[in-house]
DNA sequence: AATTCCGGAGAACAGTTGTTAACTGCATGG
DNA sequence: CCATGCAGTTAACAACTGTTCTCCGGAATT
């Protein structure tokens, strides 16, 4: 299928690749819209000049972080929205991948979080979209479980929205103790797995 | 009680407020890490230099911003919480009394969705500290209630940052379609006291 | 009435920013 | 093998940044 790109194309994307790296360092301590081209040039080692090669602004540069943060998530979440299990253990599996992808993805999670309210209107919008797109798709799990019948499809969308704003505000919790020892964060986990636990236990009664 | 001020130091704090003002209106666009200190004396009329005698930094500024932001809500939130009359009319008034509050302060709802999770740590902290308190008197509010029997200590503060969360999350939504006709705000509306409900529902059915 | 205090102004500093133009060297396609 | 394309470089630009030091005028204090 993909064709194997010449060495030229090659080293493209190596650098777009590496200025995607640089600024996602660099935005651990700020925000997008005080990024400069050039602090991400001198960072990667290349001419400021080489920055438009590949993106328009460090706006457009954004965008395209959005895309590597949020784009290859659709799979996981749909997995695990409509997982097998009960509801408790569901939801103490959803905790623990949540946990695990802040563990090994830090940064991505960061930047979510932070330019989701961001300084940056196209970034921001990049971000709802995808976050749309992932309520979307929990909706569709969730009308497919026997609990959902009755369920009308604006409800179905709301608690869909609900579950993923939740997932968010786990992950950044787990951003924030990142550092902590070990029993903080366990500590966390178990929050969010009781937050979730009484969304859900309110989705169960919520058609009496 | 109060002493009234000298015409000095009553110069001093307008020049202060205004400041203050300036700044809000910069990061309507942008985020705190990248307001300049010049960017908001010049928006003042005031010499850069003049900053220096109310903020060592910007950072400084957007802490004092949180406490302006936040300080004065905390009475509010308290007799929201607390409030007469069944569990829907109360998620009903304070749905209104947060679309209501964004309305006439959008600039401030704005800025502490934004800098929750911006790039100045300072104030990141600040905005955590505050809403560390709010939940802290969501607690206590709900523990008064006789839903609340037999509820832990741990579960009503969990309940209560899941609380203020959501409130958060509903100022943003109202925020987002500040400018939209009239029927897209009322949806936003529902949608938000629908979660508010489904949470109600959760928590009365968590000791089952 | 004389003196101190202090918010703000002014000028200057070295360093930074985004963007332009014209260039170089090398992989590519004919 | 040679001509074209194009990722990356170099140099220069005007504009901007935070910060320092010195100064001024008027309110506050005595």
């Amino acid at each position: 299928m993909s064709h194997t790109l010449g060495i030229r194309q090659a080293q493209k994307q190596k650098t777009r690749q590496a200025l995607l790296d640089a600024a996602l360092g660099l935005l651990e301590e700020q925000s997008l819209s005080s990024l400069g081209l050039r602090e991400v040039t001198r960072a990667v080692g290349v001419a400021p000049t080489a920055f438009y090669r590949h993106f328009r602004s460090t706006a457009d540069l954004g965008v395209a972080l959005v895309e590597e943060a949020l784009g290859s998530l659709h799979p996981m979440i749909r997995t695990t929205v409509s997982s097998a299990g009960d509801s408790d253990q569901r939801i103490e599996r959803a905790v623990e991948l949540i946990a695990h992808h802040v563990e090994t993805q830090p940064a991505h999670v960061r930047f979510i979080a932070r330019e989701r309210h961001g300084g940056v209107q196209s970034v921001r919008e990049a971000i709802q979209d995808q976050l749309a797109r992932f309520a979307e798709e929990v909706k569709v799990a969730l009308a497919e479980d026997p609990v959902s019948e009755g369920w009308s499809d604006d409800d179905l969308l709301m608690l869909a929205n609900l579950y993923v704003d939740q997932m968010l505000m786990t992950a950044s919790l787990f951003l924030d103790v990142l550092e902590a020892p070990e029993e903080e964060r366990r500590r966390v986990a178990q929050v969010a797995t009781r937050q979730m636990r009484l969304i859900s236990i309110g989705r169960e009664h919520w058609l009496d």
